[in-house]
DNA sequence: AAGCATTAGTTTATATATAAACTAAAAAAT
DNA sequence: ATTTTTTAGTTTATATATAAACTAATGCTT
């Protein structure tokens, strides 16, 4: 009785992916760090603001497309307002809410690290053809799409 | 003149690498959390030491194969330590090092939570077949094995 | 052996993230 | 119209992470 010996396992895939995946992160935040004094969290806001074009983003539609609580949204767009990148401004409709956008100054930075980092992300991706882009992005579809829904597990789910 | 389009880019494909995989961790973390209390970094550590088997690890060697500081390692030892998961010995040929060991406790906890584990993982990529496994694999080693060796990029990189 | 440099780990200050409790305004129900 | 519920965002307590300054032990040089 021989034990089949398995090359790929899906905890082995996992592990790589998150590795990988971490590391490019990792590495993005300390080039966006050394060269913008950026972070990535704030670089993802910035570029949420900027596919808003104009008219900003309220407060919890920016929490819901980065997937972060509102919370931390609180924190992070004081500091970027209080650095002068992010406009706040009162809803003219709801005086609960709040709309975000970027200002000039934020505007010029953004677009000076977004073309340094499609080249940051360019030289860690060249190695791929378009036929392995086409097979990974077709590979991460097939994981379960659901959680990007962002429900939470309950105690008793399997 | 006719604009390229193009379906696959370096940017669309790491944006779309990086929010699956952040929403599989952030799942896997929530689920360690409602089932067992648990994070995904503590459970990252006792994986370490389970690896590891009797011998333990050193603080210092921890930090490095998980890709963290000696600070946060630190902190997160001294609650697994605490909650009485994790034994902290002193190396008996170097006083300043400290040896790291599952507890009996840990040891149990650990191998229920990888079972646990392991099921999860599996029904996330379950829709992967063995093929897609390995075109996976492949992908991502392509990408920069460098950037897991750790170092930092300075000011003038481009 | 004494002095200096390196290494192992801790501490401190700060950033980033969440959950839960809270405040204020808007919307729905009566 | 008043009460109740929901929604938007903030605050607070805590976890997780880093960098930089620090402490203590080890190793190296002379």
């Amino acid at each position: 009785m021989v034990k089949e010996i398995r090359e790929t396992s899906p905890i082995k895939s996992w592990l790589t992916l998150l590795t990988m995946t971490s590391a490019i992160k990792k590495d993005v935040d300390a080039r966006l760090r050394v060269q913008f004094d950026m972070s990535i969290s704030r670089f993802d806001v910035l570029s949420a603001l900027d596919r808003s074009k104009r008219n900003g983003l309220r407060a919890g539609e920016l929490a819901r497309q980065l997937f972060v609580s509102d919370g931390n949204t609180t924190q992070v767009m004081s500091r970027l307002v209080k650095e002068g990148l992010v406009l706040r401004r009162p809803d003219s409709k709801d005086a609960r809410a709040i709309n975000y956008s970027l200002s000039d100054e934020g505007k010029l930075l953004f677009d000076e690290m977004a073309a340094a980092h499609e080249q940051w992300i360019h030289s860690i991706f060249n190695e791929l053809n378009d036929q392995k882009h086409r097979e990974l992005g077709e590979i991460l579809t097939l994981l379960k799409p659901e959680l990007l829904s962002g429900s939470k597990p309950s105690k008793d789910d399997k």
